[in-house]
DNA sequence: TGTACATCAGTGAACGCGCGTTCACTGATGTAC
DNA sequence: TGTACATCAGTGAACGCGCGTTCACTGATGTAC
């Protein structure tokens, strides 16, 4: 889930990237009310006016970074997907595949601790407008579709050893990943994320082998 | 997971717990940082003095709230599990239905949305001392004491059917809640606690039933 | 039971600093003819 | 290709407000004898 690089920017939008990628670090490690204009300015080198031509309030840097973050997961979920479903004929082992790595991707993060921008503001929401609420749906609603259009196939072919609501298991695969994080937050762990995956799929692979 | 009643507390420790009670509705709905002492004093009906008399500086009312809140889970946590121990024979059945008495007290809380404090915490670190940190992992670090030395007496009886780390599987357990709190924040639907939890029992079930 | 004293649970006023925001401006870059 | 003009990407100085924190104080409650 890499940030588009900066070669073809003009000026601008290269110093814009530059504030958008400090703010996701400074946010995920302390919060978005805790994370002043001040100290992205000075990292960046640039004035406190500068950063208002960019965002003409401090909560417009939160929705250009939710609308990046989800750009960004939406485009790195599609080639994964896309990718393992490509490498594999059984839509079940196309599925754990493309799990493997999504939890393997969620844990590159700019910060030194994993964290999902999303569930971050989640857990600051009341600061937000539904603006801001909507984005962080969407992020966590574009992913759930994903996954769940690939239990439909899966739910097709092999029926499940027993019934089961797919949209709830389609869930389950991001609370895996957003439990797992804040464990490893915990903890200070970095396997955690990749480890409870593993478990999720094995599950999945049970639950569907019959 | 309750609260002590007031009515046996003293004057001063009775506005203490109105202060932690306000702090943690408003850190759990906003985050730390953009909880003032300031919005608690208006609402406990004291003066900013007050307020400093109890917590001398703000981070103590952070270690005071986690300090509390380890206290309350560590005690319902005890109670819901000593409980399901009694009630069934099986270990297995009794971890289940332990667990899933925790799913449905985790989702009881002071605010609108459930939140875990800990949680909240870990997604604004950076704003704390080692101190608080201790507090967070001790939080985590308790439940899964809990619920690893169950697995264990549940693996020494029936034998899971594929080897197994019981740590990662007892981290499973806290993720799946930290996950699906997670999950019913974003999506603003009370059940997915519950409903996640039934999911990770299915498949705790089916693991150790062979 | 009454008095003396200590501690508790606050009040009230003031502080300095850092925060987000505004405004009038300037030099660099891009576009039209 | 050169010139004219518009937009872009900033600068610099100032603002008011709310924040956490300090301090000297007071009345209420608890304790010892």
């Amino acid at each position: 889930m890499s940030v588009p690089d900066g070669k073809t920017l003009s000026r601008g939008a290269r110093t814009r990237e530059v504030l958008l990628d400090l703010a996701q670090s400074a946010i995920l490690e302390k919060g978005y009310a805790a994370t002043s204009i001040e100290e992205l300015i000075a990292a960046a080198r640039i004035t406190k006016s500068g950063f208002f031509h960019h965002f003409p309030e401090k909560i417009d840097l939160g929705k250009a970074l939710l609308r990046r973050d989800n750009a960004i997961i939406a485009d790195g979920f599609g080639k994964i997907f896309a990718g393992a479903d490509a490498a594999h004929d059984d839509p079940l082992e196309a599925l754990c595949a493309g799990l493997e790595a999504y939890a393997k991707a969620s844990i590159v993060s700019p910060t030194p601790r994993p964290g999902c921008l999303a569930a971050a503001f989640s857990y600051q929401e009341g600061l937000f407008d539904e603006e801001i609420r909507a984005l962080i749906f969407e992020s966590y609603d574009m992913r759930r579709r994903q996954i769940r259009a690939r239990l439909e196939r899966i739910a097709a072919t092999r029926p499940p050893r027993a019934p089961i609501d797919l949209d709830t298991l389609a869930d389950t695969a991001i609370a895996v990943v957003q439990g797992a994080i804040v464990v490893d937050r915990v903890r200070d762990n970095e396997g955690v994320v990749a480890q409870q995956m593993a478990i999720f799929i094995a599950f999945l692979r049970a639950f569907f082998r019959g």
